[in-house]
DNA sequence: GTGTGAACTTAGGAACCATCGT
DNA sequence: ACGATGGTTCCTAAGTTCACAC
């Protein structure tokens, strides 16, 4: 076959190439790959001609690193911390929209439209409308009603005509310690000003989790905590020696707190919950283009210690406070500006409406933004959740023909090429996500265009097996079989001079991929794949289900649907600390129910005896029950008991004791106990004897009877097991949320007549409302 | 292409809450 | 009536993608 011919080639070919490459890219030092960087251009297009895709040269992905940050500053540079529109965001087009008057009315119409007009390389379909903003704050009647998904698609640049809020909450000021709880240094107390106080108790309050035990998080909370205290004067002590801090006190002192919390009374609780949506009843909703919605996030996020993923260089950082003057506020231009706290000032306002965030602001840690945004029930995101989904679908026309030129350009002459379609395929089976480059100061996470050398091993004939850190830190652990050509092609990228640390898609990165995407359908990228492949997945998975059974089960089968899909996409979660006990305890359960049955059939033997000859298979297992496991049951049923009799006597006596009343003793449970006494010689004798007491009045229909119930609550408990199992680590939720087109499961509820309820939560449903209100039980992925 | 800023979606764990079995 | 338990919501970190400057 042409094939392996190829293959030989190319094979054949290697170490030509790794002369060149060793040449052109000395494998030890990142700072001089870039310098052959720049030929690349050049050379690549001669090469490219060669069909020779050995050597066209690898994107030299870390050169940045040096110079990187160089850059950075320099442009950072020019902005002034000024009113001026000075970001550069603000300076490139789109900014005519931010542009700022910071007089909100400054000339409200026209810059409206030139907001819109701007961007220069789109058309944007905006309809001049002389905006009739009829006092929004004001209309309620239609708002309800509003069901974007039966009007107009408006597709476009803007994304809204008018917008009215009233601005973020900001956390509570810092409530200074109580004079006597105080950080010990070097066995001594010590007097913290107040902000480094602050971020001491940040730490102490998560003394015991495994945050704290961190040496990284240590160190760069310690780092922080020294750089605050110096910043504020100091405190009398040199303090440069974190093992020497004692957190202790403030550790109990928070404990305290946390126990009084939870002691509060009922009605003080109730109060306090009241008074917390008092204050934040303004900021919940918003008005946008005169219709009420949701803010999701309306809560400027507290300071506190920043709390990375997986081995994050920067965990334990200080997050800090956010100030009135480092927010910026989106809205309108007719509209109020809401007041900003006393004594302050907003950082900036803009009027910005071809995006969607409401307010924004700079954090400390990456230095990124974070914004305030609609909830996931607002028209925005419901409309964005739409578009996605749709976009996905129509994937399903094209996915043919993607994966005919994929299996084909596995092929390819060219490298380039080649690890194209190989990164497609990847993508497409085994739902990777893209795999952007990261940074030195963020965890070591990778995805399929980030992959490296460590992250496959490779057995022949075609088998893979990924090792990697996902999203999350989540590890990806997968052994599975692939194309004969695709394993060819990973052993390829693999080759040497490529060694541990070398990624395996160097001539590709997610923005490259999602070029070549756009040439088969408007809107594909890398991660419509993920959604598609989990939709289609979820469309196949429930055309398996039969149409029958109780609703209950049919929940159950649509979760394992669901299963399916979480797997698929890799959605774990860790198993819950108890959940080891609790399995132990259903297995326990288990095993006495199944004790339960046998003695009952036993003791229809004892009526009966000759019927273990009419039905052997209805006895046969009766002797699976080995005296030591009996023995053990007895025991653990025979404690139990004791113990519940014990455990109500304390209880009783707490409250006596509360009311003054004399304590009860054992001797006022006598009666119980010896019950329980009797049982326990019960069980002894029939233990010895091998065969149980029937009582008098028992007969064999009865005994039957019981052995059915046992027998369907063996069979409802060992599947509640078995699901847990199942379900330990597997998120089903992401996939529900963000992967599964809702109309699948608003179709599966009205096909089969389970209540969307028991398959959205009240969150979901909201979510979700244009998909329950579209879909039809005939709707199609 | 590379680098970066910006804006958006996706994600797991903590906190909170309701319900269930005893 | 009560704690354990599991489900739901909140929080915010961690991704992807796109536009633009160079």
């Amino acid at each position: 076959m042409s094939s392996s011919e190829e293959d030989d080639i190319v094979l054949s070919r290697i170490p030509k190439k790794r002369h060149i490459i060793s040449e052109m890219t000395p494998p030890t030092s990142i700072d001089e790959d870039d310098i052959p960087l720049k030929n690349s251009g050049k050379r690549k297009n001669t090469i490219a001609e060669d069909d020779d895709y050995e050597e066209d040269v690898p994107l030299v992905k870390k050169a940045k690193k040096a110079n990187g940050s160089a850059l950075k500053k320099v442009k950072k540079e020019p902005k002034t911390p000024k009113k001026t529109p000075t970001t550069p965001k603000a300076t490139t087009t789109k900014a005519k929209a931010a542009d700022k008057k910071t007089t909100p009315k400054a000339t409200p119409k026209k810059e409206t439209k030139s907001v819109s007009a701007t961007p220069k390389s789109r058309k944007v379909a905006i309809k001049e409308e002389s905006v009739k903003q009829e006092t929004p704050m004001s209309s309620q009647e239609d708002e309800e009603k509003y069901k974007w998904w039966e009007a107009q698609d408006l597709d476009g640049e803007q994304k809204w005509e008018s917008l009215e809020h009233n601005g973020v909450m900001f956390p509570p000021e810092y409530e200074p310690l109580p004079s006597h709880v105080k950080l010990y240094y070097d066995g001594k107390p010590v007097n913290l000003p107040l902000q480094a106080e602050e971020v001491a108790g940040f730490y102490a309050a998560m003394l015991e989790t495994d945050h704290a035990k961190n040496p990284v998080f240590q160190k760069n909370f310690f780092d922080d905590f020294c750089q605050v205290l110096k910043e504020c004067g100091g405190c009398g002590v040199d303090i440069n020696d974190f093992t020497k801090m004692d957190f202790s006190k403030m550790y109990a002192h928070f404990e305290k707190l946390r126990e009084e919390k939870k002691l509060m009374s009922r009605e003080e609780k109730k109060q306090i919950k009241l008074e917390k949506e008092r204050l934040e009843e303004p900021y919940k909703t918003c008005y946008l283009n005169g219709r009420k919605e949701l803010v999701g996030n309306f809560r400027i996020e507290p300071p506190g210690l920043f709390r990375g993923r997986g081995a994050h260089p920067k965990t334990g950082k200080l997050k800090r406070r956010v100030k009135p003057e480092d927010v910026t506020l989106n809205l309108g231009r007719d509209v109020k500006v809401p007041e900003p706290p006393a004594g302050h000032k907003w950082g900036e306002i803009r009027h910005d409406n071809t995006v969607t965030w409401l307010a924004m602001w700079k954090e400390n840690i990456a230095d990124s933004f974070k914004y305030v945004r609609f909830a996931a029930s607002s028209s925005v995101k419901g409309q964005s959740d739409f578009k996605k989904f749709e976009t996905a679908r129509n994937l399903r026309n094209h996915i043919d023909a993607i994966r005919k030129d994929y299996t084909e350009m596995l092929r390819s002459e060219k490298m380039q090429d080649r690890q194209m379609a190989t990164a497609t395929y990847l993508i497409d089976v085994f739902a990777l996500r893209a795999g952007g480059e990261k940074g030195e100061d963020e965890a070591d996470t990778v995805g399929c265009c980030s992959l490296r050398f460590e992250h496959i091993t490779l057995k022949p004939p075609n088998k893979v097996i990924f090792d990697f850190l996902g999203k999350d830190s989540i590890r990806f652990y997968q052994e599975v079989e692939v194309d004969k050509q695709v394993f060819k092609n990973l052993r390829i990228f693999k080759k040497e001079p490529k060694q541990p640390g070398d990624d395996l898609f160097d001539r590709i990165n997610p923005s490259i991929l999602n070029k070549h995407f756009q040439n088969y359908m408007k809107g594909l990228t890398a991660k419509v794949f993920r959604t598609y492949n989990a939709s289609k997945t979820m469309q196949d998975q429930l055309d398996l289900i039969p149409n029958e059974g109780t609703i209950a089960e049919k929940v159950v089968k649509f979760n394992a649907a669901n299963r399916t899909v979480a797997i698929l996409c890799n959605h774990q979660r860790s198993v819950s600390k108890n959940h080891g006990t609790s399995v132990q305890k259903i297995s326990d359960k288990l095993k006495e129910y199944m004790w339960q049955k046998i003695r009952l059939k036993r003791m229809i033997l004892v009526l009966e005896p000759k019927l273990r000859k009419k039905d052997p298979a209805y006895f046969e297992e009766i002797d699976d029950l080995v005296k030591e496991d009996e023995e053990h049951i007895h025991h653990t049923i025979i404690n139990r008991q004791r113990e519940q009799v014990m455990k109500k006597l304390q209880r009783d006596n707490e409250k006596l004791k509360l009311e003054k009343k004399p304590l009860l003793t054992e001797k006022d449970v006598k009666d119980k106990l010896d019950k329980i006494d009797e049982l326990e010689k019960e069980y002894r004798q029939e233990l010895k004897k091998g065969k149980p007491e029937v009582k008098s009045n028992m007969t064999v229909e009865k005994l039957k009877q019981q052995v059915e119930t046992i027998e369907a609550r063996y069979v409802t408990t060992s599947l509640q097991l078995k699901d847990k199992e199942d379900n330990s680590e597997v998120s089903l939720g992401t996939s529900k949320m963000n992967y599964i087109d809702p109309r699948l499961t608003v179709m599966f509820s009205k096909k089969y007549g389970v209540p969307i309820e028991k398959l959205f939560t009240k969150t979901l449903r909201d979510k979700f409302k244009w998909a329950i209100e579209s879909a039809d039980e005939n709707w199609r992925f």
